[in-house]
DNA sequence: GAGAGGTTTGGAGAAACAGC
DNA sequence: GCTGTTTCTCCAAACCTCTC
């Protein structure tokens, strides 16, 4: 159930590794975890600082080099621990979706999870190899919001910065007449997309994944002397803060898009839209409430879109979106808010695609090539069988037409 | 070099949900 | 019902880049 990272924690692959080292060695590929035994714990013999190469030595302790007062009772950075967690599980819900997006871990209900066959191969396989890389390659192109990040920069030349480069959810101009508990109504513009730091933090993570398995090199960084890239740009990766905005393409990148991709970790339906339940500020309650009136529509209209594409997609056929947007308006009531122009909306609902992990091409206007196909189960895992219904009835009304 | 403005990140607070 | 988890927005510190 892959999700949108958007938290800086889970950035660096080594902290990854270590942390699913010590995690392989509690549970291996059988036993279920959730994600607080993830975290550092002193009574635990096979905690994260067991398998933890980056500790440093300070006034004779091993300490976290991440950690702002490294002698903090957090202890790691990245997972924090069950003595203190000044990040409100943030760091270590981030891991856990860190892992899951590349495939390494595997989730069995909505909070456990077991190691992958993946993950035991990336446990197995030693940080110096150029296995490691491979596996850690493989696990960073699986993840949907990657292979939009990478669709972006391949319009853009081999020198590229990634300043004004936006992955997130879509915004829609969107007002829908709401009324709160009193009984007084009012209209409100419903908070479909992402805040501006979401995207910031996105991006930083998503750069020091691709610089790892050498998708990009940063500019004006002198690397180690290493064919591996994990390793060439080790000090890079491991730096506090993301400070180069200048990037190259490497050879691989540029070749990526000259095969249809199949993606093996889309987004998941739920996660078609953001958490609207956890929003607080910025009008309070009677955004939540109206945005969240709304959540199904949202999400079965982005669900339809990315599900519609991958079905052509995977036949080898451009969508023809007129068609699309005509068939989704004679079931009007499940996809769009009244009032609001169903034409618009999808317009910029289809920006979707590339963090689902199906970016597109438009030709003849109104014809969408999809440049990969995702993995329908993952886009399945958690959508309501009235959706799939739905959505299935929308392809073969289109084919009538 | 100073100052303005932008970016990156950690952390706080909040609401709803999951699971016991 | 209670506790812990998940994930959103906002705030602010620290740091960077740009301009003069």
């Amino acid at each position: 159930m892959a999700l949108l990272l958007n938290r800086k924690y889970g950035s660096r692959l080594e902290c990854l590794y270590y942390i699913l080292t010590s995690c392989y060695n509690k549970f291996g590929t059988s036993n279920v975890f959730s994600l607080k035994d993830l975290k550092y714990d002193d009574d635990d013999s096979k905690n994260v600082h067991q398998y933890c190469q980056q500790l440093q030595n300070i006034l004779g302790r091993q300490c976290c080099p991440y950690l702002n007062n490294p002698l903090s009772l957090s202890k790691c950075y990245a997972t924090q621990s069950v003595d203190s967690d000044s990040t409100k599980s943030k760091a270590v819900s981030d891991i856990g979706g860190s892992l899951e997006a590349l495939g390494f871990i595997t989730r069995l209900g909505k909070r456990t999870y077991k190691v992958s066959s993946e993950g035991e191969k990336w446990v197995n396989s030693s940080f110096n190899s150029s296995e490691w890389e491979e596996i850690a390659r493989k696990g960073v192109l699986s993840y949907g919001v990657i292979i939009g990040f990478l669709n972006r920069i391949a319009e853009l030349p081999d020198d590229f910065t990634y300043q004004g480069l936006y992955l997130s959810y879509p915004h829609t101009a969107e007002t829908v007449l709401y009324t709160d508990p009193n009984g007084i109504s009012s209209y409100i513009d419903i908070s479909t997309g992402s805040q501006k730091d979401s995207n910031t933090r996105t991006m930083s993570r998503l750069i020091g994944w691709c610089v790892a398995v050498g998708l990009i090199e940063p500019k004006g960084v002198a690397g180690a002397a290493s064919p591996l890239a994990h390793i060439k740009y080790h000090d890079f990766l491991n730096k506090e803060e993301l400070t180069v905005r200048n990037f190259k393409k490497t050879a691989l990148c540029k070749s990526l898009f000259n095969h249809k991709l199949k993606v093996a970790n889309p987004l998941s339906y739920s996660r078609l839209h953001k958490n609207a339940e956890s929003m607080r500020e910025n009008g309070g309650e009677d955004l939540r409430n109206a945005t969240l009136q709304n959540k199904s529509k949202i999400l079965d209209r982005r669900y339809v879109f990315v599900y519609v594409l991958n079905h052509y997609s995977k036949n080898n056929r451009a969508l023809d979106f007129e068609k699309l947007v005509q068939a989704m308006e004679n079931h009007s009531e499940a996809f769009f808010t009244a009032g609001n122009d169903a034409h618009a909306i999808m317009e910029s609902e289809c920006e979707i695609g590339d963090i689902a992990g199906i970016p597109f091409t438009i030709e003849n206007d109104t014809m969408f090539v999809a440049k990969t196909t995702i993995e329908e189960s993952v886009l399945n895992e958690d959508a309501p069988s009235e959706s799939i219904k739905l959505a299935k009835k929308i392809i073969e009304e289109m084919e009538a037409m």
